[in-house]
DNA sequence: GCGACAG
DNA sequence: ATCTTGTCGC
């Protein structure tokens, strides 16, 4: 099937509009948040992309639970939109997770941007409106919008160098961007239902001296590309992924040292 | 026309 | 995102 960019991109403007009413009010602050899901993809030769959610406590810092999802992305990649190529195989990985623990969930974390798009419509932004939940997005690399770099550097880490304004609406504050220490950069967007003091804050709660992404985020990370690894190696079959995720939340400490 | 361009 | 050797630095 022929994907119609222009059709997908005509949705996102709806999303995006949508997107930018709900990040008015924010639905939690920064106290409030208990529980963070972090949400990533690593791709694998043989089985496609896997998706990985792992749900992370903020007041001992720990792994909670994982969820995982194996298949093959819905489209190939287009920049701007990442979210119909990973979002169907993330919400299935957050869904793979018990009741008990999806419901404990206060905010999501998204690798890629929020509301920082074109059509204020990242991947964060819909993986926030489909689960009817507060997300966030925090990307590596910039998307859209003008950078404007904070005249006074900083010595504590993470910490805000810069923001990300809207160029066809420059008093329209997108996204931060934060930086971790080593000189290396995120952007931080809100997604839905959170507003950008709120997310700047949660990132640098939940983001540690020695890691470049908040610590829900790398958990996601790691496990997604060791699982993705394991299943082209043989060294794991798809069958055995569930036992492959228990045993691995098990021994956390030796893999995400 | 030219440059930018998440993962 | 992923493909990959050696190499610079703590």
């Amino acid at each position: 099937m022929v994907l119609d960019i222009s059709v997908l991109k005509t949705f996102q403007v709806r999303i995006g509009e949508r997107a930018l009413k709900t990040v008015k009010a924010s639905r939690i602050s920064e106290s409030s948040v208990r529980y963070v899901c972090g949400l990533d993809v690593s791709y694998s030769g043989k089985v496609g992309g896997v998706a990985a959610a792992a749900v992370f406590e903020v007041g001992s810092g720990k792994l909670v639970d994982v969820g995982l999802a194996v298949g093959e992305p819905a489209i190939e990649y287009v920049p701007g939109l990442l979210a119909f190529r990973e979002a169907p195989l993330l919400y299935t990985a957050f869904m793979k997770l018990p009741e008990e623990v999806r419901n404990i969930v206060d905010v999501v974390l998204v690798d890629g941007h929020g509301i920082a798009h074109p059509r204020y419509s990242g991947i964060a932004t819909h993986i926030g409106l489909a689960l009817d939940m507060p997300a966030l997005g925090v990307a590596k690399r910039k998307l859209y919008g003008k950078i404007v770099l904070e005249e006074r550097p900083c010595s504590e880490f993470p910490c805000v160098v810069g923001w990300i304004e809207d160029r066809r609406n420059p008093s329209l504050l997108l996204g931060a961007v934060l930086s971790s220490g080593t000189g290396s950069k995120l952007y931080v967007s809100p997604g839905a239902y959170v507003d950008l003091k709120t997310a700047i804050g949660l990132v640098m709660r939940v983001t540690s001296r020695g890691h470049r992404l908040p610590l829900p985020i790398y958990y996601a990370d790691r496990l997604s590309r060791s699982v993705a690894r394991a299943l082209d190696s043989g060294t794991l079959s798809i069958e055995s992924v569930a036992d492959y995720v228990q045993n691995t939340i098990a021994k956390q400490s030796r893999l995400f040292s």
